[in-house]
DNA sequence: AGGTGTGAATTATTTCACAGCG
DNA sequence: CGCTGTGAAATAATTCACACCT
């Protein structure tokens, strides 16, 4: 959240910003700011701020943003297809390097730039692949297995939306969002009279 | 996430859980269970565990889903589109009531079962209106100012896919889901060969 | 003066561990 | 006996407050 500020604040050729400007960007405190940044490094003057053209590359790095890494969408229904023509991702260096699926009928058929693939040839696809997220659309039903599959296929790092707990080994990281988890969560503040700001 | 493991287990014809079986379908443990039912009752049986059935149903109230939740879908791009057809709302009880824009060219067009509507239409819309939960899928830049607007028509929750920080006076709801940002944690983990479950 | 970096204090969350009920 | 509910203990996260640099 922070890079996204800092690149904000670069485009418009503001040089330095302190941890008090940086806080109200982000919707945090300042000490939030600067305890969260010192883990990383003592980037700040004193007196000044963060520089944030530095900074900005600084965190891109610790992100691990300086290389390209290829999204692959796993499941070619509604969200899956929402998914793959988003411009976000390209715009933030992610580039959607294929889409799979395992229904017949949609095997083959063109997809935006892609042509959807059978999942099966994800094993093949990701040989010596090394720099690859997977974003997961499909049912809840098939999650864990298609989950599965892809792990043995080499896979790393799943963003998951399907709408299901999702067990995944150790060494594979998984973050997972849940449309209808949010909204139920918005419908108890609202039944609650409670209001407020979650990033979820 | 509990209410959604709980429903699965009743569709199954199972009677009563235990905190240890609901941590395991959760990815949690089960004293966290235990605690997290806790503040909202006694729930639960000594000896057997929660009975499955009525737990479901004391949550749905808590979580305010004994109503019917009207969704508009503001921005009517890929992410609109995407939502606006996206069976999982509807499954879970929220009616997708309307999508607006402000695009003259897509304001009047048909889309799935609405038709988009001119945002400016939007306080009429929802004179009276209780019970609605607004979706923002617009770019970054307008994020603030529509928001602004729906403030003003009356909305009090909002799930926000803009990949921007919005502000809301205190009486309402926000979440947000930024999908680059998911992406870019997971670049993080890769990167620092981290591996391990985030919620998001 | 202005603003970071950071220990210390505070507050929040999670885990432990066990009395007590069915 | 099995399993909840819950205080108490342990951890974790946030906020304070101030020494110190520019």
């Amino acid at each position: 959240m922070y890079l996204r500020y800092l690149e904000d604040l670069d485009g418009r050729g503001q040089h330095t910003a302190s941890s008090d400007e940086l806080a109200q960007l982000c919707g945090t405190t300042p000490a939030q700011v600067r305890k969260d940044l010192s883990f990383f490094g003592s980037f700040g003057k004193r007196g000044l701020g963060y520089p944030v053209h530095e900074l900005s590359g600084r965190l891109r790095e610790i992100l691990g943003l300086e290389r390209e890494w290829k999204v692959i969408i796993v499941g070619a229904g509604k969200i899956g297809a929402a998914l793959a023509n988003y411009g976000g991702f390209r715009q933030r260096g992610f580039r959607v390097a294929g889409v799979y699926d395992n229904s017949p009928e949609k095997i083959g058929h063109a997809w935006g730039d892609a042509i959807v693939r059978d999942i099966s040839l994800l094993e093949e696809d990701l040989q010596g692949e090394e720099s690859i997220i997977a974003v997961l659309a499909i049912p809840a039903d098939d999650a864990q297995a298609v989950v599965d599959r892809i792990v043995a296929a080499g896979v790393r790092a799943i963003l998951n939306f399907a709408p299901t707990q999702i067990i995944v080994p150790a060494h594979v990281s998984l973050k997972s969002v849940n449309m209808a988890i949010e909204l139920e969560g918005l419908s108890f503040a609202l039944t609650n009279g409670l209001g407020g700001t979650s990033a979820a």
